[in-house]
DNA sequence: GTGAAAGCGCTAACAC
DNA sequence: GTGTTAGCGCTTTCAC
């Protein structure tokens, strides 16, 4: 449409420059632009408005060259393109953004060989510190044990490996899903299933464990063959929720540990005419938009995906700030959201 | 200086460590490293081999100062935690870190002051280019003009700016709509509304434009009352379709901007009592994955979001690779999904 | 309060 | 083919 028309970019301006145009060294305008209080406010007037006029900016490889630092936070989880992750994202970027990080995105598409890769490549980039959400198998994390010795701070969020010290941040998946099946059995279901996410993973465990604590508070027996471990994709749900059906005691709820697997159980249910809600209720995970959409809503349990972010990145910081903090565990309160899906 | 539980990081290993240790001058492991081809093969694979063994990582801001680039791209738009921007920044991703490059991301919330500071904010971070999705009100770009007279390429994408002279990458939104109003003439609706985006928009328009040129061609005419410009939000959507229950003359079949609306539109026809696609046809844009999980199951124009990524990402880096390159403007097909809301 | 100078890790002339 | 040297833009002793 158009043709080549030359950026003739003017070189940026630098201390330098300022210096010299004030007669002044580049120490007493890097002081002065740095607030630094050994410099008269009256020269620091006058190199202000200078450097303003000039827009000049400050140039961050050289400052960090010098600095040691990048001010880059980098991001590594498996996905960005679900309601959860991207929510997070969201959070991380907003606190970033405020204290003038920069936050880098590594996407490990939930495959270890590539998060192993990525990590690689990572320490070339000379990120200052980490937020992860980790792969699957939660085994083999030394890669992240080697980048916190050499001094890159981390704090997982979310998928936390068990056998790392170092910051974590989670919502508080037990009690979610106590909540959702106590709200199951309140609502007078008594032959609750879970359909589970791979068993390796930590919260997995934890929605589990919720699970099965409220069965025991309200005195129900665990049923072995009502619990069905997967993937977390809604096609996982829809082939866990038609295995359920062939029990041969048919279950009347289904406590699925994500929202995409409840909305493919609800698919299922409708495949086979039962009806949801009257003859087995639903409750998810996450409070992912498409649980409104659905028909009937879908009751859930919210995850604060926002608030992790934020706390993460404020976390982060904190340790990016002083360099040996003290290693935190913070747990987010998840809240129960009841739709149609439980109502009888 | 170090106290606790402290991370004795040691000091990253310089070319000038290698140097010493192999008794050759910093040059030649520079170049050795950097495979600049006036080096004996002979020291070049002892120099990578010590480089190897000591995990040497090049100090990117050193070479970004020499160089006076940072191997960033910066994206900048409106969210992140919508089915089409996460997929987007996606596909940018996995080109950036091909090509070794890191991502930023910075999120205007769609506030035009937002982007207006964010984009202040930007050239204090040193990007080599830049990814921009702007935010509506498109006749105050000057921003933009500005960086790129700076010398940042800028690739624009899906919400370009008309007035910019810069390289841009869309879906053919026209030729989308087109179909989407086609299908819906060629499967026996004859009173088609459209409920429409924000009216500055570049591809509201052309997806305006496409519905009435299919309506033109098929001897239709255009009824301004069932064109409703509003936002984009599944809430726009409700309002929308509810208004259109409201005319003199109910159309039989709406075209809707993008799925949110639709998903709202579906809403607000479920509460009145219509059956979709019996009495009136909804058919999207996007392909949402929502839209295959609401009942009936959403028609719609699939985007290619993941491509529009790429493509972006791709023509970004030819742009950083050789200054002066010729501006491209890139325009993706869509597809036509049909799905049970368009059903009779 | 300010300046001179060294140096962060790397690249790129320019010599030899 | 390799070494020497001068910077890139900035911060930071150390003088004065």
């Amino acid at each position: 449409m158009s043709s080549g028309k030359t950026n003739k970019s003017p070189r940026p301006v630098t201390i330098k420059d300022i210096a010299r145009m004030l007669n002044v060294s580049v120490a007493t305008v890097s002081r002065a632009l740095r607030n630094t209080h050994d410099v008269s406010s009256d020269t620091q007037k006058k190199i202000f408005a200078l450097a303003n006029e000039l827009h000049y900016r400050p140039n961050l490889n050289a400052t960090g060259l010098v600095k040691g630092t990048s001010n880059t936070i980098g991001i590594v989880l498996p996905y960005i393109n679900n309601y959860y992750f991207s929510t997070v994202i969201t959070g991380i970027q907003e606190i970033a953004y405020r204290h003038k990080y920069n936050i880098i995105l590594f996407l490990t598409d939930d495959s270890p060989e590539k998060e192993l890769s990525v990590i690689g490549d990572l320490m070339n980039t000379g990120v200052d510190g980490l937020l992860v959400s980790v792969c699957s198998p939660p085994g083999s994390c030394q890669h992240y044990q080697q980048l916190i010795d050499h001094g890159i701070p981390i704090v997982f969020f979310d998928r936390v490996p068990g056998n790392i010290e170092a910051s974590k941040v989670m919502q508080d998946d037990y009690n979610g899903a106590f909540k959702a099946v106590e709200h199951l059995i309140k609502s007078g279901y008594t032959k609750i299933a879970h359909i589970a996410g791979p068993k390796e993973l930590h919260f997995t465990q934890q929605r589990l464990l919720g699970y099965s604590g409220a069965l025991k508070k309200y005195g129900f027996d665990i049923q072995p063959d009502w619990i069905i471990y997967s993937g977390f994709s809604q096609k996982d749900g829809e082939e866990d929720a038609a295995k359920l059906l062939q029990c041969k005691k048919t279950p009347d709820a289904i406590f699925a540990a994500n929202d995409r697997k409840a909305l493919g159980a609800m698919i299922a249910l409708k495949k086979n005419n039962v009806a949801i809600g009257k003859d087995i209720g639903v409750i998810g995970f996450t409070n992912d938009p498409a649980s409104e959409i659905i028909s009937p809503t879908l009751s859930t349990v919210a995850e604060p995906a926002l608030e992790i972010g934020k706390t993460s990145c404020t976390l982060l910081i904190k340790h990016l700030r002083k360099k040996h903090t003290v290693i935190e565990e913070t747990i987010l309160p998840c809240e129960l959201i009841i739709r149609e899906s439980t109502r009888r």
